[in-house]
DNA sequence: CATGAATGAGGGTTCATTCAT
DNA sequence: TATGAATGAACCCTCATTCAT
């Protein structure tokens, strides 16, 4: 038989290949820095990856997969949305969490020009699916009918995005439900107190206010 | 005393770099695509900046000047307070969708792994900036006393990042009022309906959902 | 004014290529040992060059055009034709000495396995010549009528080119009338006594010989 | 004692290193194409072999040692000469084009820089055999006494050298007794009618042609 | 003997920066 | 001041060879 295949030669790799990129992105990486913290050899590295770029789109090829199967059923509008709403948040705050390293490097588009694309389609991707669920939720009477669903639906995915990279700065473990329950309050009912509420909509706000001409 | 030949030079290098930038990221920008572009030596790009790294800088840190005059003064919550937030939310969409070039870029911390902190830095001063106005809002009443600032500013200031990004990627001149008014109106008082709301806060909503457990 | 070229730079630069292309093929040349040899750095060689095969095809390339311009002009059967085959035969076996160091590189097919054609493509059309002459040659009654002219101009061709992979080794100056001339004569009498050549002939030589059977 | 199955793995990586380096190149074989092509692991090519070399240079002297057997014995010229000379080189041309592929290779010097010799090494000495049999044939009375032998002896082998380059690149059976009569009665009557011979020598020529001066 | 994963020196090429004019 | 040719360090990738099994 041949020298056995190091089954972790391809972890180690991976491994410390997020690390590098994670601390360098993709650009500034050196095949060097990755195969000596792997404790690997150059040709090892292209013995599991074509060049540094596949080795960089596998990994976050790997994460977005793990991400979208954690995000991918549509939300229904039964009588327990709510709490189903606030679990699967809960759920994905802490697989952000949990892949907090590799999530930062993809947030950042692998620091490189070429992949920033990745995040961008994943964020447009899953801002969409938003935009439909607000549309049906508008439609069920749950959500304002007055609701520009595209801009608020892109502000709730930013909404959710910025604490997300704030969630991942961190290596205490964060109080999911904590967050989750602020996120979704939130976003359901803003942050005013609802007396303010009943009076700046009766003051017909913000039709009254001119624009501010260029 | 300045010399117009020099300062014209330099605005044209500048002008080239940040195209540059803005296509290929500081990483993969040549200076020779920079200097070809001016119609200008590569020698003459050395007279005015140290480096690339240097233009890069000065570029990034002219834009966040600029942007920073935009958003320094504190918000009183006087009687109009509200307008005003309405009208420099228009400014603000307005001067990002001017620069969209350039904001592109920054957002993406100049697709490089050394300058991601530039952004960062920003968008954590500008979310202090609306933490401390969300603090004094909650001790004024008007906004929920159950509001965990930190939370909720960092997710309003994604929301008006994500909402941004997506402004600069069009070069049809977006209907301002509009959206501020719209992402006005959603941090105030959320995506429900009012009936919505009312009926989620009689459940004690959500105080009674369990945390998913790790 | 920029730092003004250095006009020898790429002339400076091919001697050297030339050099160390004869020594090792183009496979084994590196570009350091050209550039080192030069006296340049790596960086000049790119500056005139596009990659080692580009200065190698440059090479191969200068000297067969002027091999081409030599061998250009058709010849014609005048009265004189004999002289001045043996004039245009000196000046070619002149032209080679003098590019020996050359012509011994693109003999060997550059030593690569990809520029071997260069000199196979230079000897096929040489040899097309040869035998469209030998064809002129055959009808105007100078050349014998059972000429297979495609055999005997191949057979030819390849005389005056070993002849020549031979000259090009020496560097005393050869003796080039008298090679000519031998040739010349060879080629229109071959090596037997005249008394011989009649004898072969009248013995209805070489047809009543058997072939050898595979 | 031989065992088969390594006799049997040798030859089928001689086979296939064999049509690598026709298709390649010595330089730009990769061993991974010989064994793959072979059907065999990395590691047996060097249980049978000292490096890429070593292989090749087995290859080629294999060939050569078979060549010189075909052409070791010095010709005699007794009455038949004429005829087992023609046999002979039929023999020699059969063999060559039978080894077709080796000997595209090995005429093109492996297409290395390192193993032109192998080629040069034979052709000249073969070369030398012809000059001693054209010495001896002068001295015979048989070929003509104003015979540059160096010259015209080189001239030949070429003149077989490049028919042979030529025959060994079809694969359809060349007409060998035919191709071998040409090249005789050319080396030895010329291409020139017998009238012309005549003539060009009764002018005495080529000794008054004046030489091209450098 | 056979395997083929692992090794790492080697070299072609790029491009930020320098500097002679 | 302005130019752009020249520089050479840096780095990705290849592939001949080794060796653990």
């Amino acid at each position: 038989m041949a020298r056995p295949a190091d089954l972790h030669a391809k972890l180690d790799l991976l491994r410390a290949a997020e690390e590098v990129f994670v601390d360098r992105g993709l650009d500034q990486a050196r095949i060097d820095d990755i195969t000596s913290r792997a404790g690997k050899s150059k040709g090892a590295f292209y013995l599991h990856f074509e060049s540094k770029e596949d080795a960089f789109r596998q990994i976050v090829e790997s994460l977005l997969a793990r991400l979208a199967a954690c995000m991918e059923d549509q939300p229904v509008l039964d009588a327990d949305w709510l709490r189903r709403w606030h679990e699967k948040d809960q759920e994905i705050l802490q697989f952000m969490w949990q892949n907090r390293k590799l999530v930062r490097l993809v947030m950042a588009g692998g620091k490189s020009a070429d992949f920033a694309f990745l995040i961008d389609d994943f964020a447009n991707r899953a801002c969409k699916q938003l935009q439909e669920f607000f549309g049906r939720a508008v439609e069920a009477g749950l959500f304002r009918a007055d609701l520009d669903v595209e801009i608020v639906a892109t502000g709730v995915s930013g909404a959710y995005d910025r604490v997300i990279r704030d969630l991942v700065l961190t290596d205490a473990r964060p109080d999911f439900p904590h967050i989750a329950a602020q996120l979704q309050r939130f976003v359901l009912g803003g942050v005013a107190t609802p007396s303010s509420s009943v009076q700046f909509g009766s003051l017909s706000w913000p039709a009254t206010v001119p624009a501010v001409k260029k």
